[in-house]
DNA sequence: GCCGTTTTCGGCCCGACTGTTTTCAGTCG
């Protein structure tokens, strides 16, 4: 797809801009920095919505304007752009590698070339220990101390975090900060609180009166490498674990303008600060306030969005996506709540590639809250998690007839399989097994590298089989390790809907798999979804929140998710 | 460069921290 190279050289452009002297330089800028966001983020091949309808099309999509929508024409008809070229030429700079260093932006970068010819981090590097940088004008030592601090923070940065390795360690250390009874209270912000699948840094806010002691604890916890920063307001680390962790203090007074700043994101704080605008207002992170000046609010964030006309908009949805709109018209979607589910679909035991026993998995989801559990383990193509045959399948389910009736009523165990879809759409289980079990989770886990028509073919092929309940994981992506695979998930949800297949949001932390915008994509459809863990072992239902957040950041209600409701209506959901 | 139920021109979110800047630009949240 052209989106990703369009939105790196829009990206690009925006650093070429911010080096103009122009008046409207900076806001170019930023109109550059949107559309490559917008591009970014665009579920649909830009290069299709040219086809279809021209520049026309193009401008069609809000933040791309008619000299944006020429130079993305540009490209995809010629491969160039040549304002693009003009700029490179005069600036022949690497400012994605150097600007991801800590302190650098494009400024300092182009000082850097005119004076010394720097191109790259290599090039900075050199320049470093050769001791050149501190004899430069507008630089001393402590800037040429911080670059080089600044480039050993990010080699030995992890880049993005899974949630599931930001959420614990901010929990810690909001326990620590809590503990100190130095604040009053201490909340998580950010991404982490917005719930996002990968967190780039873990977000703190504490109130309080006395900063200077709260900033000292902060600084002085042993999880700390380092100080980046540090103010009376705004601190921030970087932590040994390879990630950054920024900490705000603030008085009592602020703490929900001060919660609805620190929460984000981006692009909803200014969206709502233009609606402060509008109102005649002025909003930031310490509160509300009218034209004279006097706070209109600042305590809670919830009066905070209601002074501004809008429904209180839970922090999975502030993504500008419309949640604003809705908040307006008071019509936002009454999400799912964390803790609702009653049952987990997709769970795995040692039979095949989990670690506990069926009884374990069971005894653990009872622990858990759970009324049932589908157990569903692999099949035979499946070798490398020892996936089971028909026989071994049958087997096994007379064990599970056996468990059902030493449990009672108290608990079910569905008997069901994950179940290869193979590369032609097939099943790998004969369909009599298949048409045996209660709870059919069909998943790819074989040749990803199939064109997006082929696949999209290859898996509505396996939900028309009339024999899958949910489709699994359905595009098959590891967070930082593999990249989804090709599929046009609207055929798909259009499928699931005629076939009546529940689509799966694998709560998994690697996976999140539907995620946030594939969820939006997909609810257009009358589909309904399953939160599943994917559990291989008793501790991983615990994971079933980051399914709930991320269904939550998709704008689902909780009728919408099968396992929100007891057995029986959801058995009769599943139905075939 | 984009955009418009007050606008097709004149706005564009708002503030914290750092360094060598003698009064604030650059970078970041
Ligand atoms: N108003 C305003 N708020 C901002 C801006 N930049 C950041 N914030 C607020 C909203 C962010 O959610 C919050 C924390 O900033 P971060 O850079 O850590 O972003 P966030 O945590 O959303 O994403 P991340 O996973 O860390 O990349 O600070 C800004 O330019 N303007
Ligand atoms: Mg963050
Ligand atoms: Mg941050
Ligand atoms: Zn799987």
């Amino acid at each position: 797809m052209k989106n990703r190279e369009l939105a790196d050289i829009f990206t690009e452009m925006a650093s070429f801009e911010s080096l103009e002297e122009s008046e409207n330089a900076r806001f170019k800028t930023r109109a550059y920095q949107k559309v490559a966001g917008i591009l970014d983020s665009l579920q649909e091949d830009i290069a299709e919505i040219y086809k279809k309808g021209g520049v026309k099309a193009l401008m069609e999509i809000p933040g791309i304007g008619k000299a944006i929508a020429e130079k993305i024409e540009e490209y995809l008809t010629t491969g160039k752009i040549a304002k693009y070229e003009e700029y490179k030429a005069k600036y022949p700079i690497d400012f994605k590698e150097l600007t991801k260093i800590e302190g650098i932006g494009t400024k300092t970068a182009l000082s850097l070339y005119k004076e010394l010819g720097i191109k790259n981090i290599a090039d900075l590097k050199d320049a470093i220990s050769r001791g050149e940088i501190s004899k430069l004008p507008g630089f001393g030592e402590k800037s040429e101390e911080l670059l080089d601090k600044g480039i050993k923070q990010l080699e030995s940065s992890k880049g993005r975090l899974l949630l599931s390795e930001a959420l614990p360690v901010a929990e810690f250390i909001v326990e620590r900060l809590r503990k100190s009874g130095l604040a009053e209270k201490v909340e998580i912000a950010g991404s982490t609180r917005r719930m996002r699948d990968t967190i780039g840094d873990i977000d703190i806010l504490a109130i309080g009166t006395s900063s200077s002691e709260i900033m000292d604890l902060f600084t002085g916890l042993e999880d700390v490498e380092r100080t980046v920063v540090k103010g009376p307001s705004k601190t921030t680390v970087y932590l040994k674990i390879g990630t950054t962790c920024d900490l705000r203090v603030i008085e009592p007074g602020s703490f929900g303008a001060a919660m609805q700043y620190f929460t984000g994101s981006k692009d909803h704080n200014i969206q709502v600060r233009k609606v402060a605008i509008n109102k005649g207002y002025k909003l930031n992170e310490y509160g509300l306030y009218d034209r004279a000046g006097n706070m209109v609010s600042g305590v809670g964030e919830q009066e905070l969005y209601n002074k501004l006309g809008m429904d209180w908009i839970p922090p999975e949805m502030r993504e500008n996506r419309g949640e604003i709109e809705l908040a307006m018209k008071h019509k936002l979607p009454n999400l799912i709540q964390y803790s609702s589910l009653k049952g987990d679909f997709h769970t795995h035991t040692k039979d095949t590639d989990g670690s506990n026993t069926l009884e374990e998995m069971v005894e653990y989801a009872r622990k858990y809250g759970l009324e049932y559990i589908a157990t569903t383990n692999h099949t035979k193509s499946l070798k490398v998690a020892r996936g089971m045959d028909e026989a071994r399948f049958s087997e096994y389910f007379s064990k599970v007839d056996r468990l059902n009736e030493e449990l009672g009523k108290d608990f079910h165990i569905l008997k069901g399989a994950e179940v290869d879809i193979l590369k032609d759409g097939s099943l790998d289980l004969d369909n009599k097994t298949l048409g045996d079990m209660e709870c059919v989770v069909a998943s790819v886990h074989s040749n990803f590298n199939m064109a997006k028509d082929e696949m999209t073919k290859r898996v509505t092929t396996a939900l028309e089989s009339g024999y899958v309940n949910i489709l699994g994981h359905p595009t098959g992506r590891l967070i930082n390790e593999r990249p989804p695979f090709q599929i046009d998930l609207e055929k798909v949800a259009e499928s699931a809907e005629s076939n009546n297949v529940v689509l799966e949001i694998n709560a998994f932390p690697t996976r999140l798999d539907l995620k946030d915008t594939d969820i939006m994509l997909t609810s257009k459809f009358r589909v309904n979804y399953a939160i599943d863990s994917d559990a291989h072992n008793i501790s991983h239902y615990s994971v079933l929140k980051y399914g709930i957040g991320t269904a939550r950041r998709g704008w689902l209600e909780p009728g919408r998710v099968v396992n929100t409701f007891h057995l029986d209506k959801a058995l009769r959901m599943l139905k075939k």
